[in-house]
DNA sequence: ACAACAAATGTGCTCGAACACACTAAAGTA
DNA sequence: TACTTTAGTGTGTTCGAGCACATTTGTTGT
């Protein structure tokens, strides 16, 4: 077992004292050259690595990461985030980490914009945001860095300066993994891509998606399987269910993959019109999932908001307290949910 | 924001010492029934919890953490485990955690007796092991009553005195799951649980397995799958392949349950017949994902050892740092895996 | 009334890192 | 020579909890 070296032991060793040490570590100069090169031969044998604890003690600081997402009531796609809240705050309140919620609509880029500056105004010391409005979020990004402001997004990327860490999952991948789950569940057919309540906030996750799937179809040469995309756009939920209903009776389709959470309008138009046709599609709300244990959904793809926005407050909490590194990248695994499997991913 | 009290602030509020304070929270008597009314008149109206750094750091103390697992050369299933020790070594090393691992041949109890035993002597604080001989980790578990060590299980569980934690998969679920795919693939058919390589060590593991299987199909009241168990065990890989080919030969098959992580035997058997068959098995071992991108296996339930070992370890190392509680059970949920998403689970 | 003793309470040190501050010795300035 | 400056050192304090030890207060017995 190695043993674990204090600055106390180091100076012992090297016949200075601790004030020494520590100055040479923290390159604080004021050291004579002998000294240093006795400092330096102990420090090159040993592995020194300083007690995170001790440190995090001497810091004794309230640090205050605040969480920016869409409103849970607008979708409730994101309320597992507040389970996510909870759970960090259990883990490390005791360690001086205070967590702040505001959420912002789906629908309104200015809300976004000022529920954000509001944050930043309040000068936490990290924010953990979903930039679903690309443009209004990299004028957070730049606040942010003026203001030194930590930024970490999950869920949507946003190109920008490198300090921006991002946890989330690659939705091109997702997208084949869709294609594969019809590949195994039809031998061929007519799938339908549909691109359900498509807001121009999430328009590039659609993309990726869609280029996902139709790139796995391509790469194995699949000939026997015929794609094609459909948008859905209505207000009105019996709408979008009366416009699947009505290319189903002008063409064959036995596969549709929706590409959002609203899952639920293919497995409602199934349950509603008994037609064969296979569902694959994203998220586990709760409209979804009842259709899933009833068989009108065959597959849900997991996204794991509640985990994204773990991970995320979690490595910003180790970052401020143990000086742990922010991975510039956490790309989570892609769930595949069927009605015996979904329960234990709500926990 | 809830500001954070120290012992300090408390004796300060309730016009005492700090040091009767502490004798008030630790009940550690000698107060007087006036200052433990103060004191605890400040306790109930504010919400004191004690700084976990500070704790820590006074504690001073290199806790020993013993990992007991089968041979990753006998068995590549457990091999992610490693991988889990190190991330957890990374994480913990600071803190004071040391872990070491030791490694049990998967054929004979005897060697999993000894190796325990010498754990055991070497009195680590904690045991984190995998039971695979019932009878044996009983012993072990007394064992480690007697000498005080905390002892958490993974993978299987075994029954015994309450302090025992264990960390795994529902495996009558993972049934389950297996059963609903085969569902979702097939619209009727001849299925065939295979148990390959029986051991007597995973033999309960199976059985919870195939229970699951079975009563998704009778809950359902599916009448049109068929149901049989074949029990395949030879030294010879090609021996087993044989089998099923016979079996294949003499009965119609349309899908193949692989209890063990040796599904690659029946993914071998659909390459070398070409027969179409659906099959679902266990495990992202490497003969398996090999066979599962080539098409030759539809689907694999991920029991996670990584998953399980880190999980393991992290409780076990937060438990003596932060004196978090230890869960009696946590129950992971079960990965399905395909063609797509595999890599995304091996990290 | 005063010692003897117990009960109650307060003080001070430790853990390791970080940093302010005090101190020493040599060099520079009037 | 006397005094300041500066580089180079070491010392001491802080963070919060925990516990050993010192001190004070109260009670009993003679």
């Amino acid at each position: 077992m190695t043993k674990k070296y204090t600055i106390k032991d180091i100076a012992e060793l090297a016949g200075v004292s601790k004030g020494t040490v520590d100055r040479v570590l923290h390159k604080r100069g004021r050291v004579s050259e002998d000294a240093l090169k006795k400092v330096n031969e102990i420090l090159s044998h040993i592995d020194y690595r300083p007690n995170p604890i001790a440190k995090t003690l001497k810091n004794n600081k309230i640090y205050r990461l605040s969480l920016i997402i869409p409103d849970v009531k607008q979708d409730s796609f994101w309320s597992p985030c507040l389970n996510a809240v909870k759970e960090v705050k259990e883990k490390y309140q005791n360690f001086g980490i205070s967590i702040e919620t505001s959420s912002f609509a789906t629908n309104a880029t200015n809300s976004f914009l000022t529920v954000s500056k509001k944050v930043v105004l309040s000068k936490p010391d990290a924010i953990l945001m979903v930039p679903l409005f690309y443009k209004e979020a990299l004028e957070i990004a730049a606040l942010c860095k003026t203001e030194e402001i930590v930024l970490s997004t999950f869920n949507n990327t946003i190109k920008t300066a490198n300090h921006v860490n991002f946890i989330g999952q690659d939705l091109f991948k997702s997208g084949r993994i869709a294609a594969k789950l019809f590949d195994t569940l039809l031998n061929q057919g007519n799938l339908v891509i549909a691109h359900i309540d498509q807001d121009f906030d999430n328009a590039t996750h659609m993309q990726a998606k869609e280029k996902g799937f139709r790139d796995y179809f391509e790469e194995k040469k699949l000939k026997s399987f015929h794609i094609t995309t459909l948008n859905i756009n209505h207000n009105e939920r019996e709408k979008s269910i009366n416009q699947l209903e009505t290319y189903s009776n002008n063409n064959k389709m036995d596969g549709i993959f929706i590409t959002t959470s609203k899952t639920y309008i293919a497995g409602i138009f199934k349950q509603k019109t008994m037609k064969q046709v296979k569902i694959v599609g994203y998220d586990l709300i709760g409209e979804n999932t009842a259709l899933l244990q009833e068989g009108n959904i065959d597959f849900l793809i997991h996204q794991n908001p509640q985990q994204q926005a773990f991970l995320g407050l979690s490595q910003l909490a180790e970052f401020f307290l143990f000086e742990t590194k922010l991975p510039k990248q956490t790309l989570l695994p892609i769930g595949i949910i069927n009605s015996e499997n979904f329960e234990q991913y709500l926990k």
